[in-house]
DNA sequence: ACCGGTGCTCTCTAT
DNA sequence: GAGCACCGGT
């Protein structure tokens, strides 16, 4: 089908003249008349029409990817290739979406006959529905199709009971350290077993040890990490022939986007897939761009890139190259510092286009500063014409967030945090999921833990701990251990309180499950009824606003809204909801197709999952889906609103104006990055990353003093602002103008002499919004720097004084403690009531 | 059993 | 400035 590009043309026709070659008319009409191949440069347009074989695009930022993509699918299904065999993966379900919705709009755009079934989903949620699909057939210990997925949280949970489990400390074992071990081996595909094999001293020892407790406590709960769950999806396809013969023949075509930022166990998932069963080359299409590999740091192995042509055999390679986004100084601001990379195949980025503002670098004198210039900012651009939507603030970390926050608030700019996580991450949506996680896999001790005793119903830590000692004995699940007690007849070391309230608690659980069958007249008949009776009958509504009414005020009501939010969520879901197109139950096929779909072969696994009730089918799908949800997933592109994100959301995004914040010695390039090469390389690429997603304006800011931990500290410049072409920068140092007036010699052109790295420089405290001008302040030699000595008395607060907070609002001051290292002043807010603030850090002012 | 206060510790990025 | 563990009061 491939067409070639030398179709003699019309002699006469009559622009004819522009061209030349005159041959490569043919080509450019027919483009012009087709949809899908009008409006491309030619490497565009031999990707779009690359139909079978590997094929490697190297897309460079800017450079038109999403709609090589794009056409590429729909280009394949005109030529024939049916949808259903197609299968798209990406990152994240924002990209997932969209993606699906250009291609639909575009098959639509050619009358495509066939248009259903295309699978463009996440890595992670294809592996959820494999998995689930051959749970049961895989010969995974312990797993079965309402496995629940845990998320961070979970895991630390998990993984502080294993260690303490082992006899060992949590503060000489981290838990954060221990599972980011355990995530880099999963990612290297090693179970604990391979891990002990490879431990040599005593520190990857007991590691291993903990490895295979946590693993084993997963596995107990019928639950998976993020990493199990790639893992064990690849294990399942690698070890099941029937699994593996089935997706192998489902489907035909695979793209990976962002490619540059998988890791090892996806390489090897993709590659199991694109397999063909005749050994021919397989249609495997992946794009990326090396130097915007900003994910190594959770395993991302950017030689899946850069050695995919010796991987596959006959690899076509394209490379896109002209940037369409930015400007040009953006452009060659961009250029130059991803050049500083030294383990980088140099590449030219490329613009037709001339003219456009130089980017902006300001030096201001510490985060409040920042955000008011930035502010500034974009009241200047949205003068200049350019829309709320198309603003952005980007930085190294989500901390970085609250103060732009504030003033973004202040000056009534609309704004949206891309945080898609935020709220399922709140304690009252956590516990309402819980309880729904509970009610789909009661062996999910993590979720039990979290609601078993909230509500407080009686069931405390004591009661916790010997039933603890029966599930252990028993090697049985908490939920066992607590039905077991709960049918009587055995002695327990129980108070009959203690056993009445948790026979209550199982009836609860089995009222709502129908006793695990899901069937009755008793049970909910949809997700909605049951998300609602679980959050009213758990007794979780009435807790909050018990709580509200105790504290008289209204902080609560948030609450409220968040679980009544849970309830609308699930009710949308139930309402997009079809089995059909869950892959866990069938592989997904259009009524034109069904004929000819490959599904014929697995009536094995689908009538198994076919008995599955469907109020706990769609439930799974449900917490699946909210397992799932990405912090990038929270853009809405018609918000209508600035938009704050860290620069690893950024990825892939494009805005009018943009800003970067906090461009300093510790932040970015981050504290973690200094010793090792290869990560301040990533570091510079993140950069690069941020700086590339501007298209008309860019801002760059550096603070000289930034507040972290609740320390004021001297910031010194990121060496990236060093390695900017300056030819295209505008360098502004307001630094001597932010509120404080802080005088001091060391400007950002002196950076150089500060050499002690950037944040261990000053222990100087004070308050961020100081009111005082601390001209005399020296910032090395601040005497008494722990700041014990005055509390809030050397700021003129005492209680009875009238503060305003700039998130809180008016309020009073009720009492100020001062003991430790910490003062706190609680004070009294008319808006949001009662609240303790560390005196120090909070940013109050005085008010008459 | 539960709650609030307190003091200490430590932070990145994210599916 | 958040999260956590611990302690003391109810």
């Amino acid at each position: 089908m491939e067409e070639t590009h030398t179709t003699p043309m019309p002699a006469d026709t009559p622009d004819s003249a522009d061209f030349d070659p005159i041959a490569d008319f043919a080509d450019f009409a027919r483009a012009q008349a087709d949809p899908l191949l009008t409006d491309l440069t030619d490497p565009q347009r031999d990707a779009v029409e690359h139909a079978e074989g590997p094929l490697l695009i190297l897309a460079a930022a800017g450079s038109g990817k999403t709609r090589v993509i794009t056409r590429r699918v729909a280009h394949l299904v005109r030529a024939g290739v049916p949808p259903w065999s197609i299968l798209a993966l990406t990152f994240t379900n924002k990209a997932a979406g969209e993606m699906r919705e250009r291609v639909t709009g575009l098959l639509a755009e050619i009358g495509a006959a066939r248009t259903g079934g295309l699978t463009i989903t996440t890595f992670h949620s294809l592996c959820a529905r494999l998995l689930r699909r051959y749970a049961d057939i895989a010969n995974i210990p312990g797993l079965n199709p309402d496995y629940t997925i845990y998320d961070s949280s979970d895991q630390q949970a998990l993984v502080k009971r294993s260690i303490a489990n082992l006899g060992l400390n949590t503060s000489n074992w981290a838990p954060r350290a221990v599972l980011s071990a355990i995530s880099n081996a999963k990612n290297e595909m090693m179970d604990a077993e391979a891990f002990a094999a490879t431990a040599s001293d005593f520190y990857a020892r007991t590691i291993a040890t903990i490895y295979k407790s946590y693993q084993d406590g997963l596995r107990r709960a019928n639950a998976v990490d993020f990493d199990d769950l790639l893992l064990l999806t690849v294990r399942a396809l690698q070890t099941c022939e029937e699994a593996r013969e089935e997706v192998q023949h489902r489907w035909r075509h695979v793209m990976i986007d962002e490619y540059q930022d998988t890791n090892k166990v996806q390489f090897v998932l993709a590659s199991l897939i694109a397999a063909q069963p005749d050994n021919t080359p397989p249609n495997i299409c992946v794009v990326g761009d090396p130097d915007q590999s900003i994910y190594g740091w959770r395993g991302a192995d950017i030689r899946n890139i850069l050695e995919f042509e010796d991987q596959y055999a006959a690899t076509r390679v394209i490379a896109l190259g002209e940037n369409f986004r930015s400007t040009a100084p953006i452009l060659a601001t961009a250029d130059t510092l991803i050049r500083r990379n030294k383990m980088r195949k140099h590449k030219d980025l490329f613009t037709s286009r001339d003219g456009g503002e130089l980017v902006e670098l300001t030096l201001c004198a510490d985060e409040r500063h920042e955000a008011e210039l930035v502010t500034d900012w974009f009241r200047a651009r949205q003068q200049d014409g350019v829309e709320w939507k198309e603003m952005a603030v980007f930085y190294r970390m989500n901390a970085l967030s609250r103060v732009m926050e504030d003033e973004l608030r202040r000056a009534g700019f609309p704004y949206v945090i891309a945080r898609g996580t935020a709220f399922y991450e709140r304690e009252e949506v956590k516990n309402a999921l819980s309880y729904l996680r509970v009610v789909a896999n009661p062996a999910d001790d993590v979720s039990l833990r979290r609601i078993l005793n909230k509500p407080t119903r009686g069931i405390g830590a004591t009661t916790i701990a010997r039933v603890d000692t029966i599930a252990y004995k028993n090697q049985s699940s908490l939920f066992d251990a607590l039905r077991l007690i709960a049918q009587g007849g055995v002695e327990f070391d129980l108070t009959a309180r203690a056993q009445s309230a948790i026979t209550k608690f199982v009836a609860m659980i089995d009222a709502w499950t129908g006793h695990g069958a899901f069937l009755g007249a008793d049970v909910s008949s949809s997700l909605e009824e049951l998300t609602e009776r679980v959050i009213t009958e758990s007794g979780l509504e009435k807790h909050y606003k018990s709580k509200a009414e105790k504290s008289g005020e209204a902080p609560d009501e948030d609450r409220l809204a968040n679980l009544e939010e849970v309830i609308s969520s699930a009710h949308e879901f139930e309402q997009e909801y079809s089995p059909e197109d869950d892959p866990a139950f069938n592989n997904p096929q259009t009524p034109e197709n069904s004929s000819e779909s490959p599904d014929h072969n697995s009536e094995s696994t689908s009538a198994e999952l076919l008995e599955t009730p469907p109020l706990l089918s769609m439930l799974r799908a449900y917490l699946e889906t909210v397992s799932l949800v990405s912090d990038a997933d929270a853009i809405d592109p018609a918000s209508g609103a600035i938009t704050l994100m860290t620069l690893h959301a950024a990825k892939g995004l494009e805005f009018d104006a943009v800003a970067i914040i906090g461009l300093e010695d510790g932040l970015l390039p981050h504290s973690r990055a200094r010793e090792s090469q290869a990560e301040l390389e990533e570091e510079r690429r993140l950069c690069f990353v941020g700086i590339t997603r501007a298209k008309q304006r860019l801002l760059m800011t550096s603070a000289r003093y930034r507040t972290h931990r609740g320390l004021r500290e001297r910031a010194i410049p990121s060496q990236f602002l060093n390695e900017l072409d300056q030819t295209h920068l505008i360098v502004s140092d307001q630094a001597d103008h932010g509120a404080g007036g802080w005088e001091d010699e060391d400007t950002w052109a002196a950076r150089g002499r500060a050499s002690r790295g950037g944040w261990e420089n000053s222990r100087s405290r004070s308050r961020s919004s100081r009111s005082a001008n601390s001209a005399s302040q020296e910032a090395d030699g601040w005497e008494n720097a722990t700041g014990d000595s005055g509390g809030g008395a050397e700021y003129g607060l005492s209680v009875g004084v009238r503060v305003r907070h700039p998130q809180f609002g008016v309020g009073m001051v009720e009492a100020i403690t001062m003991s430790g290292a910490n003062s706190r002043a609680r004070i009294k807010f008319h808006d949001v009531g009662v609240k303790t603030l560390v005196l120090q850090y909070a940013r109050l002012d005085v008010i008459n």
